[in-house]
DNA sequence: GCTTCAAATTCCATTATTTGGAACATGGTT
DNA sequence: AACCATGTTCCAAATAATGGAATTTGAAGC
């Protein structure tokens, strides 16, 4: 398959989404607004809560979430709050198994868990977050599936660095220009130039670092993977508690990083070819 | 949360859906139905395929896979295929990572698991089909999450007919009505008068059986989990190579499913009551 | 058991979006 | 270079979505 880099539009475009040109697409879009709205709420909503973040009338947006119902893309909790439905979950275990970057990519992060002994995870850009494909970690068998499919910033993350390093400064400022910067750490980056420039770095160096600017602790190498003609942004980390892991280590592995992305690299390239 | 039964609307509602009254979710619904199309193919399709799978004009065919990409739920390969995008993932771990009855159940199928040594699958019924919910199993983490969220017919899983077996007569043939029953193997049932009579026997003894009716080689002990009115029809199973382990294994096991998803059952009804 | 009030649901004339046929572009193949 | 299959754009007509207001529901207080 040969994935593209999804999300609001492709790059080129993703600037001009988001509110000035409200993004047209139309019902399905107010559609999806809604579904975002409770997938991006910490506690369950109900209708009115829902009608107080969604900028329309009552009755539209109450057919909107029957027809989201009747869709099985959403359900009612017996005290009138909403959940995402289990259709969605059908669909993704699809997407999943049938994502040929993924797939291509699993021998090789296992590889790569082998040769550290520390957590491996394969993420892509989509829009302005990094989605993680698939993970490789030691034992832990509880938490395992939640990791995959979820979103970080790509501004904080390693992975999130390497994939938008593959992208030129430009279409990286449209991309994120509606973007801010939370301090999840003390080290999280500022804004967009300290990321510009970093990128600068990570291109040079052929990887990033995320020093704990995500999480308390937690802190990874990870390097960009280059499809032929850039339609696809990602990259792949090794992650470790600071504690157990000293940065020391991380940049004795980043030679081995880069060169496991490198590999997979070529092996999307020659495998997603177009004309497949 | 509470899950409610999804898909086609609610069991009351299920049979009218499909084909008569096109199901009236309007553009949403349309828009749903290409997703459908493509989860469903076992090949990737291009436009072309698309066009001669929906009956809908060329036009606005294109302008639904124009708004379907623009939102991240499809993305094009450089082929020109269409697979689903990874939006659907990231919404797919949300509504995972947060529902609640898969919360609840986790301990509980944990220790079946132990109980047994065998697999234990969580499933939940979404219109016609079972959708897996949570499984524990032995060693394997290669294929892990490929199962959860997968979709099997109901009608066949030991899970499958465990939750219609909570559902009365009349309301599982209305369910079922558009449902071809699919020979996978030579004990799959053959139609849905096999199925309710086998639902009869099913309530009586409290757990239900594969007896190797969805895959060749493979059977299992399920059983019911009851809410209290009837908003999630849901099941529990142990399942097993039938070279390793014999039927009455399976039968000797049944006393302790059946605890197993009464006691789950009521943790269900206890803590997603009405008003939490 | 009755009243109250907020929340959810339904209704329908108006308005905006989707529709669909046909014309136009693209790019790979003979 | 011409062809053919596939993908893309356009716009008047048809259809579906909108949104304000009325109605129903149901939980908590009197």
């Amino acid at each position: 398959m040969d994935a593209i880099v999804t999300g609001p539009a492709n790059l080129d475009e993703a600037s001009q989404a988001e509110k000035d040109a409200p993004r047209d697409t139309g019902t399905l879009g107010k559609a999806m607004d809604v579904l975002e709205v409770i997938a991006s709420s910490p506690e369950p909503l109900r209708f009115t809560d829902l009608l107080s973040r969604i900028d329309q009338p009552r009755g539209t947006l109450h057919r909107q979430v029957k027809n989201l119902i009747d869709e099985g893309l959403l359900f009612v909790n017996r005290d009138q709050t909403y959940e995402l439905g289990l259709r969605l979950l059908r669909f993704a275990a699809k997407a999943w198994s049938r994502n040929r970057f993924r797939e291509i990519a699993e021998p090789i992060i296992r590889k790569l868990h082998e040769a550290t002994g520390e957590t491996v995870h394969l993420g892509i850009l989509s829009g302005t977050e990094v989605v993680y494909l698939d993970k490789v970690e030691s034992r832990q068998t509880v938490r395992m599936h939640s990791q995959i499919g979820n979103a970080s910033p790509a501004y904080c993350t390693g992975v999130g660095k390497a994939a938008l390093s593959t992208i030129d400064d430009d279409k990286v400022r449209k991309l994120l220009a509606k973007v801010t910067f939370k301090k999840h750490t003390p080290t999280t980056l500022p804004g967009v130039d300290a990321l510009i420039a970093e990128l600068h770095q990570i291109r040079q160096a052929g990887v990033s670092y995320d020093r704990e600017e995500h999480e308390p602790g937690i802190h990874c190498v990870a390097a960009p993977v280059f499809s032929r003609d850039g339609h696809l942004a990602a990259g792949l980390s090794v992650t470790a508690p600071v504690f157990r892991v000293p940065m020391v280590q991380l940049q004795e592995w980043s030679e081995l990083v880069r060169e496991t992305a490198r590999q997979l690299s070529d092996e999307v390239n020659a495998r997603l070819s177009p004309r497949s």
